[in-house]
DNA sequence: GGAGAAT
DNA sequence: ATTCTCCAACGCTAG
DNA sequence: CTAGCG
């Protein structure tokens, strides 16, 4: 089956004749299901099945579920979800490349992919083609009602598949794809039909596009193609090649200044020192071209020196309208010589993996309103100029802020909110989400210490089949933490288990751990702080920054990286970027990890054992 | 960082 | 006009 | 007992 096809257009038509849907980038697909392993197609009929072993799992867990659908045919698109409004087709094209089986297997559990449905054309055998969409969407969000799948979009659910949100609305769902910063949007007129292979005005895409400036580089006589490029490092490093967009006479003028001011580099090439700029449209980078360039029109106003890599970033992720920015160059970290702006992008690609352990939780933060080292203070309550975006929650007469959305975590990355501080439980419950065990050396001397009792931590918990995940604290410290189901167990029941496995490492190796809460009694031993994990007690987020001068970061860590040698100090605010890019994230199956704990019979065993 | 109060 | 002050809360200690 | 400190 081909899948039916998109036209472009600039604008999208209104009226309640029409849906609009996010523009999801990544492989356009068909999922057929039929016995108990689906097959997924892609739009050139190649079989990507086996390139994302997670979906398959997925299937094989709900098949007993499912089975009373099957055979159906989905429509959808395979992303990796960054929020609700925009994916990654950079993950997803690599995850395309990848072919080795090991490999496939790496890359589906550091980079899960989803597919997002958003049309059915089958269902228990029975073609759906012929209905009109809104039928067929009807049927599609009944299937995910009755069925454990999520029916709405949740970018923090990894490796599922997830239905897509259809919006009466085009104009608001626009507003947020821009601030969200994706692709673009659909448009489906509710009556049409399915037309496979085809490509009709029913279907239209709008394209979110975002103007960059180049510098242009090099012109190549055999291709017509321009190369642009930015100052990256102080060196001229080529970002796209474009042709499109220009006009006759603009190709002949420019192409005429490369064949005689222009330096001959080869046969057909000419390269020009850096003079011209030139803004070009596209949707979005993919770490080394430009994704869908066109050149939008010359800039004379500029010169080549403010074509550098820093502008290039600002110019791919513009700070969302409803986010004033002010003092963007005021250095934060001055020994890191980084700047507000700097800060700001930095929340820009961590919120993907940072806002999940934001989402409903009553928000502490610490903000450093003049950078680090500087004065601080705590802030619980919302101020009253915060924008209406801003959720709030009050909780015993303070208003805290909820940070649920991206604009929320820019607006109090503007405010120098430099540390998220989050209790263990979100604030629709009296349940902690998590355990957390805080492993406090006296000083950075003992980190090993941390290391040595993180590690015998988890193999007591392996022992006892618990999922456990580990991070630095971003001061001298690790965290280890424990994901519970949800509304499960009470902080009296988890007090039982942390003080008694607390205390069995202090009985097991006592001359290096501690329970003593007094620091002048601790000696050089590591404190097994439990206390601390309790109601109304909160910890530094993940991907949080610390407030210190050397902008440490709370970490995510594979466990294979918990071993001797482990440097806390390595994970600071530049290098978190470039990490995530090429090992993925740690805590991205967190949450799903939670609701399997078999914790009820470990406690049921402890509180037996502490009865005698 | 931003508001309101104090100087 | 400019400057100051506030923005948590909990355990501890010195007075 | 409380203001101040971290």
């Amino acid at each position: 089956m081909q899948p039916m096809l998109l036209t472009s257009a600039d604008e999208w038509p209104r009226g309640n004749e029409w849906i609009y849907e996010v523009k999801y980038d990544g492989y356009r697909a068909i999922l057929h299901w039929e016995n108990d392993l689906p097959t997924i197609i892609s739009r050139n009929q190649r079989d990507i099945t086996f390139l994302f072993p997670e979906i398959i799992d997925f299937c094989k867990r709900t098949y007993p579920l499912l089975a009373p659908f099957l055979p159906l045919t989905m429509d959808g698109e395979m992303v990796f979800l960054e929020n609700n409004f925009r994916s990654n087709f950079s993950i997803v094209q690599s995850r395309g490349k990848t072919k080795s089986k090991q490999k496939v297997e790496e890359a589906s559990k550091k980079f899960p992919c989803q597919f997002i449905a958003f049309d059915l054309l089958k269902i228990q055998g029975t073609d759906l083609v012929t209905l009109p969409l809104i039928e067929r969407k009807k049927h599609l969000s009944q299937l995910f009602k009755e069925t454990p799948l999520p029916n709405k979009i949740k970018f923090f659910q990894r490796g599922q598949i997830q239905c897509i949100e259809s919006y009466e609305d085009g104009d608001s769902l626009w507003k947020m794809i821009k601030t969200h910063n994706g692709e673009g949007m659909i448009a489906k007129r509710k009556t049409s039909l399915y037309t496979a292979g085809k490509r009709i005005d029913d279907w239209l895409k709008i394209k979110n596009w975002r103007m960059v400036t180049v510098i242009v580089h090099t012109f190549n006589k055999e291709n017509d193609y321009f190369t642009g490029a930015v100052y990256k490092d102080n060196q001229l490093t080529e970002v796209t090649a474009f042709k499109h967009g220009l006009t006759d006479e603009q190709f002949q003028t420019l192409a005429a200044f490369f064949r005689t001011k222009g330096e001959k580099l080869s046969s057909s090439v000419w390269m020009l020192p850096p003079s011209i700029c030139a803004d070009i449209a596209c949707i979005d980078f993919d770490g080394k071209k430009l994704r869908e360039p066109r050149f939008h029109s010359f800039r004379f106003d500029l010169s080549p020196e403010e074509c550098y890599w820093k502008n290039f970033q600002k110019q791919l992720h513009p700070m969302p309208e409803e986010v004033p920015v002010t003092h963007p160059e005021k250095p934060i970290w001055p020994k890191l010589n980084l700047l507000k702006e700097d800060y700001l992008l930095y929340l820009e690609y961590i919120a993907p993996y940072m806002l999940p352990f934001l989402q409903n939780r009553a928000l502490t933060t610490i903000r450093y309103p003049h950078g680090v080292p500087g004065e601080h203070f705590y802030q619980k309550n919302v101020p009253d100029y915060a924008p209406n975006y801003v959720q709030t929650k009050q909780i015993e007469g303070i208003h805290y802020i909820v940070c649920n959305n991206l604009s929320t975590l820019f607006w109090l990355g503007n405010q120098l909110a430099l540390e998220f501080h989050i209790p263990f439980q979100t604030i629709d419950t009296a349940h902690p989400t998590e355990i957390v065990f805080d492993l406090d050396p006296p000083s950075q001397k003992e980190f090993p210490l941390a290391i040595e009792a993180a590690l015998k931590m988890k193999a007591i918990f392996d022992q006892l089949q618990l999922q456990s995940f580990v991070k630095t604290s971003g001061n001298k410290g690790l965290q280890v933490y424990i994901p519970l189901p949800k509304n499960q167990f009470t902080y009296d029941e988890t007090r039982i288990f942390t003080e008694f496995i607390c205390q069995f490492l202090v009985n097991q190796v006592s001359h290096k751990f501690t329970l003593e809460r007094l620091k002048k009694n601790r000696g050089n031993k590591l404190y097994l702080d439990y206390v601390q994990h309790a109601e109304g007690k909160t910890i530094i987020a993940p991907y949080s920054p610390r407030g210190n001068e050397w902008g440490s970061i709370a970490t995510p860590l594979y466990w294979e990286e918990v071993k001797e040698g482990l440097n806390p100090n390595h994970f600071t605010l530049p290098t978190i970027i470039e990490r995530i890019k090429t090992i993925g994230d740690p805590f991205n199956h967190f949450f799903e990890a939670g609701e399997n704990q078999p914790l009820k019979a470990v406690l049921k065993e402890l509180k037996n054992l502490l009865k005698k």
